[in-house]
DNA sequence: AGATTATATGTCAATAGTGACATGTAAAAA
DNA sequence: TTTTTACATGTCACTATTGACATATAATCT
């Protein structure tokens, strides 16, 4: 899957390793996080495949910075993939769903103060999220987007799954408030 | 984490691996899910790990069904997890959006195609929490559970999760339909 | 009687993901 | 000037998960 992330932000624009980092956590994150590490392979393991390309920035001599660029080959596997519906609902792996789930064991305070932590901790997602300036995204772009991609298209997307998230936080909070009144 | 699920099944009542198989297709599969070929053998390592022991069930000689008992120390195991709380809020990972997030690059018959196949499935899996009837659950552990579980206590959390679970749905739906709207 | 489905348990190779260790430059702050 | 933070890239061992292959009995359906 991190695949399919890493073809899609190359297919906006050429960039490095380290510049996918960090527009992973600024956005897709939420959704699909991703140690550097496993960035790092992955693109290594795309070059070998023939999906991208990269070579060594040339304008620094003492920062290496290796820059990917998606080939042909790869755009047409990141559009063969996105063509391709997925058939069946995304699967939920939620830790804390799991311990509530067996919280009967607990004592009532216990559960109590895991909850009003993480109350507070999707409090902070939300106001993150509300504080999310989808402009800035294109920004971290060093180079133009090439070609054909649109980016007041593309916006339309990345703001219905920041959408998406805040609901999500807001159905949380709810969610806790209320277990939290019934303990 | 599936140890703490299988941990959390094996606290209720003794149980074959098959059997938590069962109750986690039931139950948590919703929020953590795991196929059948990681339950063997992660139970094998529990044992290995001293935090379950098994033996074969005698009761029938032809089919080798093995019994799974929670230790003390597993038992020990499974309460210090639960009381020690999460720091962080669990992860999301959600293919779809992943999907929608790079969908730009597609045509809106395909987007909208792929939308309501997903609009079908979280309709299903609404319903299908909906005739969730939680007494059901407690009638899978083939012998009575033990010692100190109170199940109409646990069973307020069970519900808390479906009740997570449902508006979880709801929301995708909503979010899908709203989406869909937009294209 | 034969076919299919549910029960029941396992192995195994491959892929995905985690988290620590390692290393160096550049920029900003104290 | 020293320290800290940001930038930047990598390896590696370990754990987790997937999904296919394998096998056998029991129960139900046609």
């Amino acid at each position: 899957m991190l695949k399919f992330i890493l073809l899609g932000f190359l297919n906006y624009a050429p960039m490095t390793g380290y510049q996918i980092k960090t527009l992973i956590e600024d956005s897709t994150a939420h959704f699909w996080h991703a140690y550097h590490s496993q960035i790092y392979t992955t693109l290594r393991a795309l070059e070998e495949q023939g999906l991208v390309s990269s070579e060594m920035d040339e304008s620094d001599e003492k920062l290496q910075r290796r820059v990917y660029t998606l080939t042909e080959v790869g755009r047409q596997a990141l559009l063969s993939w996105l063509n391709d519906a997925m058939m069946a609902p995304s699967t939920v792996k939620d830790e804390l769903l799991v311990r509530v789930f067996f919280s009967g064991q607990r004592s009532a305070q216990s559960v109590r103060e895991e909850l009003l932590i993480q109350r507070r901790l999707h409090q902070q997602q939300l106001e993150l999220y509300r504080a999310i300036n989808l402009r800035g995204w294109t920004s971290e772009f060093e180079t133009e987007p090439v070609g054909p991609v649109d980016l007041a298209h593309e916006s339309k997307f990345w703001a219905a799954t920041l959408k998406f998230g805040m609901r999500y936080e807001q159905l949380y909070l709810d969610w806790l408030d209320e277990l939290l009144a019934s303990l």
